[in-house]
DNA sequence: GGCTATTGGGCTAGTGTTAGACCATTGACG
DNA sequence: CGTCAATGGTCTAACACTAGCCCAATAGCC
């Protein structure tokens, strides 16, 4: 058994460095959408475990950043303002560059097991009108997104997958799997040929969970990454 | 899309708590078996990305527990004296109490998602003839094993899986994950009966990951945690 | 039997982090 | 047009954590 599996580092950063880490996730995955506002720092700073100071020095980086907008008094708060930028040529390459070869493998390998885990285990639960409901309508969602809101509810979409089994746990995970690729993906420039044959396999992801068949759910999941995995490992010659 | 997804606490203690932790769990897994010693302090304090200091606060709590012998001296070092007591009527129950409804119901599902993920992905990759060895190795071990080693190298059987797969993000998280249970499996009396069930489908999943057949892995993997996660679930009464 | 490399034990000065209190600003609402 | 509740901005004292240094013990080796 490899000790570097369990004997690895405790701590990913500073305390700084990890919630500067989180909230780019909150922001980049969408979860708090441009033009919305963060929670209020005192409310935020005990969901996040951490103290006030420590979660303003974050908010300020991203502000410098350019991430936020940060404004007082009653109403005011800190406002996102990023937006996914439109995919230029050689982003791409550059963003498989920054992340590193064997980063970027870990990454695929890892968002390929846990999304086909958390979509199998969720055509094996028992669902609720209520769940399957929820599921159909993140799927309709998608369908209609804008393309400024696509990535996001593509987001939103995959993640109600892990969310729906229950587990919180497998449902942090994915969006931590997720977020290791969301710069590849917004890289990569969205033709309408992908989003409708994304659209195809996202239907087939959802039949196959409603059905309650996790070999069929796993299957449609691995065709689905597997298209974007390929594209992303032509990268890394 | 659910906020406490990602707006979760960024830390789960103090560095000293989080130490604790994951050096109980080299312990409890085996990662460092009974009678071996930890890597020296300042090495360890290296690896685990924190201060000698709290390193040392971390394995005087132990020592104290009964987990560790610490020896001064050339040669010395902190030897694990940690051995899985012998399970008893109600230990199970207790456990289970102890971890609470929601918590155990969760683990569950996670580990069903992330091994069968590993599987599925290790079953899809081209392995080396050293990789084939290493798998069937540890199946062979964990065969052979006396009944004082059986949990740990199942551990390491159970570990190489997600460790093949090549990634470090998978192969933490399938520990993380197996992690969470150990105490309800040391908990669960080793029955003959149990044990020969379980190599045959210890068997069935090197057979199909051998063979390139994901479904049949994941199916198989499903099997043999369902047993478990079964066994463990009726006590949520 | 002494030497010495390796290891745990302990100290200190400096930096990171927290909790809590108080101040400043803002915009809606009466 | 003033009030006020909600929010960001700032300060301080206490605590946690770190890096680096030196000391103490031990077991093998010559």
């Amino acid at each position: 058994m490899n000790p570097m599996t369990v004997l690895r580092p405790v701590r990913a950063g500073n305390a700084f460095e990890e919630t500067v880490e989180r909230l780019l996730q909150a922001i980049k995955l969408g979860v708090v959408a441009p033009g919305e506002k963060l929670p209020p720092e005192r409310e935020l700073a005990v969901q996040l475990g951490i103290s006030r100071v420590t979660l303003r020095e974050a908010i300020r980086a991203l502000q410098e950043s350019g991430y936020l907008d940060v404004r007082r008094g009653r109403y005011g708060g800190a406002f996102v303002t990023y937006t996914p930028p439109p995919p230029a040529a050689g982003d791409l390459r550059q963003a498989v560059a920054e992340m590193g070869v064997d980063d970027l493998a870990d990454a695929l390998t890892f968002r390929m097991a846990v999304e086909c885990g958390a979509a199998q285990v969720l055509a094996t639960s028992p669902l609720t009108q209520e769940q399957r409901d929820l599921l159909r309508r993140r799927l309709a969602d998608l369908n209609a997104a804008a393309p400024g809101d696509y990535r996001r509810l593509d987001t939103a979409f995959h993640l109600s997958i892990a969310e729906l089994t229950g587990s919180t746990l497998l449902a942090s995970t994915c969006a931590d799997a997720r977020l290791r690729v969301t710069d590849l993906l917004n890289a990569i420039p969205m033709l309408q040929v992908n989003i409708e044959h994304a659209a195809t396999q996202h239907e087939a992801i959802v039949a196959a969970i409603l059905a309650g068949d996790p070999e069929a759910a796993r299957r449609a999941v691995t065709e689905h990454l597997e298209g974007t995995a390929a594209l992303l490992r032509g990268f890394l010659t």
